[in-house]
DNA sequence: GTCTATATGGGGATAGAC
DNA sequence: GTCTATCCCCATATAGAC
């Protein structure tokens, strides 16, 4: 993301200075390639400083994936609330369902390195930095599931769905395309209309006439 | 899966000798701790020898992996075709999904050790260890395209549908219910039929009848 | 706030006895 | 086929100079 002035030594991009830059470079890297193979050494040749260093900013590594995990969902949590939230009031079900999925989709895709980071590398962390991380995920599914509960509710979504079991379906979907997502074969968005089409209506060829 | 007679010291299962021995007990141990934290003394241990005698059977830990992934995807992709074969002829569109569907998630999440621990670790694995895994892979994909395009020849499937792009979907969104499955909470056959009934027909309430 | 130097532990892999 | 013993490397983390 931040471009290396032309004379600086491969590898290593500028100074990022502080607690922020340590961040910023260990989201990219974790998100890149996982987590056990990010080594403090690495976080700290990419942010131009020595790896003892990173100890004045942390107490360990896992202080630093925790707050990379936690910063992960609140930006996501963030991003969806907001995008249904500027939506007209009265919209419909599918809009305000596409609006959702559209802005998981963009920060998972196309903005948050600490989103696609918290995505790639929660299921590769010891368990307590998982722990740690519950609370804002729980957080974030209760966003998911109030918005669904809302439109059953409404009658927009069919009676019989199981919302939890659906949530956990459709965020675990959105999720996966990180592993095979290529921006030259379209865009995010257009993803996005993709996965609302299919989960909105199916794939089956319509007899009747439908939305 | 093996039972340790009560006898036995912790953690040691009884001897299970040889190379399928040892593949066995490590597809288990990356099924359940992922890529990183399996060593090849954990592996050792369960198998019920020491780690150098691991050299006697395979050149590297990497070998092991490589095998455990191949022999995942093949489980999978004979499960499916299988299921698919064994429909009786003229099955509609929706009846064909169905099984394909329910043939995955089963190897996935009742059957195979080997399965669930290539979709653990694939994400995890150096590069050329994914690489000698594509192969397989994409013969299994392959098997998934040109079922759904058949189904979309003969009109059962939307005209507009992106064949590729809704397998990566379908396939991403399956693997992805091995991070939340719960058995307690419904058996893997339930789950397919949910998975089938949102792809094929999606979650809006219908206004009119449809199939 | 960052450096150098180092303690400590665990990993994959190899050699040779049995 | 399995063992013990060991090499070598790299990880996290700490201590103290600057």
């Amino acid at each position: 993301m931040a471009e290396v002035p032309s004379g600086q030594p491969q590898g290593q991009s500028r100074q990022k200075v502080g607690r922020d830059g340590i961040l910023d470079v260990a989201a990219r890297l974790f998100r890149e390639h996982g987590y056990a193979h990010v080594t403090l050494r690495k976080i700290a040749q990419a942010a131009g400083i020595k790896a003892g260093s990173i100890y004045y900013h942390f107490g360990s590594k896992d202080e630093i994936v925790v707050a990379i995990l936690d910063a992960g969902i609140a930006v996501v949590h963030e991003q969806m609330h907001q995008a249904v939230s500027a939506l007209p009031a009265g919209s419909g079900g599918a809009t305000i369902l596409r609006a959702a999925i559209r802005a998981h989709l963009r920060a998972l895709l196309d903005f948050s390195d600490y989103t696609s980071a918290n995505v790639r590398i929660f299921g590769q962390v010891p368990q307590v930095v998982r722990d740690a991380n519950l609370p804002v995920r729980r957080a974030y599914e209760a966003e998911w599931d109030a918005l669904l509960s809302g439109l059953q509710a409404q009658g927009a979504l069919r009676a019989d769905l199981d919302i939890r079991r659906f949530r956990l379906m459709l965020i675990g979907a959105l999720n996966a395309t990180l592993e095979w997502f290529d921006p030259d074969r379209g865009s995010a968005d257009a993803l996005s209309d993709t996965y609302a089409d299919i989960f909105l209506d199916g794939i089956l060829t319509r007899t009747g006439g439908q939305t």
